[in-house]
This record gives structure tokens, C-alpha cells and sequence, in this order.
DNA sequence: GTCCAGGATTCAG
DNA sequence: CTGAATCATGGA
């Protein structure tokens, strides 16, 4: 396997500054799981079939892709949302009548909700539940490495469908997915048929996309939520985890709430970009980083509203 | 050994 | 409908 020939490095130039300590809990904080760190400081991994590498550096957050890639800015820049959207999106959040979502945006200032393709939000959110995150980036890299297309040096495509479904399950096996291989053969089998599942997919208003997620094998309330933020750019769509349960425990008052009463809680609180807003807490709780005053105490709903 | 992890599914009530 | 048990694996 011949090493890599990457480009020189260059800047992004972004609409907001990206600090390290925010490329990191963007490239490494359970979004994708397809980055890491490299001994030089840099995040190397693969979006979609692009390999490529980033980096704050002196002049800002820069890139480099292996040589002879094309589109590969044009796709970063869509990837990190350079462009800005989110940065006003952001600023449009609660920020300045909660202190604590102030302190935890001001922890990770400019973070990015991660513009992933659909395919590989749906594998690595099929493989995270009850996982830490190093665990499940180590579950998806093996999936690459055996299952997917070598795309030059060590780098690999996720795997298709079709090889998911083709597997022999001693690679499966391999891959430390435990019982989550079933959930990825069950989608597999499922999506198979459906070459065009995730157009399909993103035609769908946000409740019934929801619906359909759940729809697929080891696809729940929490994984659903994440494929629609991070893979279909659902910015509404609010996922409670065991972290975000703890964050707004402590923070907010909310000690007894189901998951379904806090995601409503989140999407009424944070409104239009409460992903956002929940990737700046659970960042922020996960680094033990979260302000720990009561901002508010609301009431809890008598009952969840069902998801539609 | 015990507990927990970006939970989902199945089953008892 | 709700709550508990179960699932496979690895790290703290």
C-alpha cells in the first residue's frame, strides 16, 4: 500500500474561529466516528468518500487531502458548514437568558453540528448504543477496513449495504459489535432494496422521518434523533442520551424526566437549532465542563407528547 | 468483581 | 400504556 501524497495545507477561512479544543470535540466528540488524531496535531479520517485531514493552525482551521482528489473543498466546507449558517443559527439560541447554555457555548466556541451523508450517520448510530465513543469509532473503522472500498493508503469507504447484508458473520464478529451486528444486518437487508432510501428519506417532514428511522432494526427514539441532526441536517431534532438526561438533571432541574419529556423540553426551550444547543451541553457535561446552577424549574408535562 | 457506556428490544403487568 | 430484564463488549 503506497503512503498517501497529501497537498500542502490550507486555510478554510471560516465565518467564526475554531479553536483546537473545539475541532476536537467536533471531530472526536460523538458526531462521527470516523476521525482521529494524528501525531501532528491533525484530524485524519474520511467524509463520505473523501479522505482528507484538518487542523487548527496559526491562520485558522486548515486542510490538505491526499493528492488528485477533487471536490474534496468543496465538500469540507459543506462537511463543516464553513459557510456559516450555524454561526447564526447559534447566535439565535437562548444564550443570553441561560447561563448555562451560555457557559457550555462559550466552552466550545463555534461548534459545528457535522453536515454527515446519511449512510454514515445511520452505521455509526446503529453501532453506539450502549458504547462509549472510542469504542465505537474502533467498531466502524473495522467495519471499513473489512467491509469497505480501499480509497488509497490505509483509508476505506464505509461499507455498502450490500456487503453489510454479504458479510459472513465471523467478520462481524470481529468488528466487537456485540449484539448490534443483528441491527446492522436487520437495516442492511432492509435498505438493500431501497438504493434510494436516503432521497427518500430526506423528502420526509422531521416527525415522519423519525417514524421511518425507527421503522429500521436497532433504531430507537435516541439513534433516530442523532441520524436526522447529524445525517439529514435536522437542526430541531434534539437527542437524549445519558449524558443529556444528566445535564439537564443537574442544570436545568429536570430529576425524574423521561427521555420523551426532555426532548420536548428541548425542542420548546431551545427552539429551531436545539441540536445545537444539546451538542453544546452534552460536550460540555461529557468534559465535565457544565455550569452547575438551576436556571429554571419548569413543570413536567403530565404526559410526553407522542413523537407523531 | 462491579459498574457503565451518545439504547433498543422484548416481555410482564 | 409503563417499567424491568436482557442483550455483547471493553474500559475504568
Amino acid at each position: 500500500m503506497a503512503p498517501v501524497e497529501w497537498t500542502s495545507w490550507r486555510p478554510l477561512r471560516l465565518a467564526e474561529d475554531v479553536p483546537a479544543g473545539t475541532l476536537a470535540e467536533q471531530m472526536d466528540g460523538g458526531q462521527s466516528f470516523r476521525w482521529s488524531l494524528a501525531d501532528d496535531g491533525s484530524w485524519v479520517g474520511v467524509f463520505g468518500r473523501t479522505p482528507a485531514a484538518v487542523r487548527s493552525g496559526p491562520h485558522g482551521l486548515e486542510w490538505r487531502s491526499p493528492k488528485g482528489a477533487t471536490h474534496a473543498e468543496e465538500a469540507l466546507r459543506r462537511y463543516l458548514d464553513v459557510e456559516g449558517a450555524q454561526a447564526r443559527l447559534s447566535e439565535a439560541l437562548p444564550w443570553r437568558s441561560d447561563p448555562v447554555l451560555r457557559s457550555a457555548r462559550a466552552a466550545y466556541p463555534g461548534l459545528r453540528i457535522l453536515r454527515q451523508d446519511p449512510h454514515e450517520a445511520l452505521i455509526g448510530f446503529l453501532c453506539s448504543s450502549n458504547k462509549r465513543i472510542l469504542q465505537i469509532r474502533v467498531m466502524v473503522a473495522a467495519l471499513a477496513t473489512k467491509l469497505g472500498e480501499p480509497l488509497g493508503g490505509d483509508f476505506h469507504a464505509l461499507p455498502s449495504w450490500e456487503a453489510i447484508a454479504g458479510a459472513e458473520e465471523s467478520v462481524l464478529r470481529a468488528c466487537s459489535l456485540g449484539y448490534r451486528a443483528a441491527y446492522l444486518r436487520g437495516t442492511a437487508k432492509e435498505l438493500l432494496a431501497r438504493p434510494r432510501w436516503a432521497d427518500e428519506f430526506a423528502a420526509l417532514e422531521t416527525p415522519a422521518l423519525l417514524a421511518e428511522l425507527q421503522s429500521l432494526p436497532g433504531v430507537g427514539p435516541k439513534v433516530a434523533a442523532c441520524v436526522a441532526l447529524f445525517g439529514f441536517g435536522r437542526l430541531e431534532s434534539f437527542p437524549v442520551d445519558t449524558w443529556v438526561v444528566q445535564a439537564l438533571a443537574d442544570a436545568y432541574g429536570l430529576r425524574g424526566w423521561k427521555p420523551a419529556q426532555l426532548e420536548q423540553f428541548g425542542q420548546a426551550h431551545f427552539g429551531a437549532a436545539a441540536g445545537l444547543a444539546q451538542q453544546y451541553l452534552f460536550s460540555a457535561a461529557r468534559n465535565g465542563r457544565l455550569s452547575r446552577a438551576v436556571v429554571s424549574v419548569p413543570k413536567k408535562p403530565a404526559r410526553p407528547r407522542p413523537r407523531k
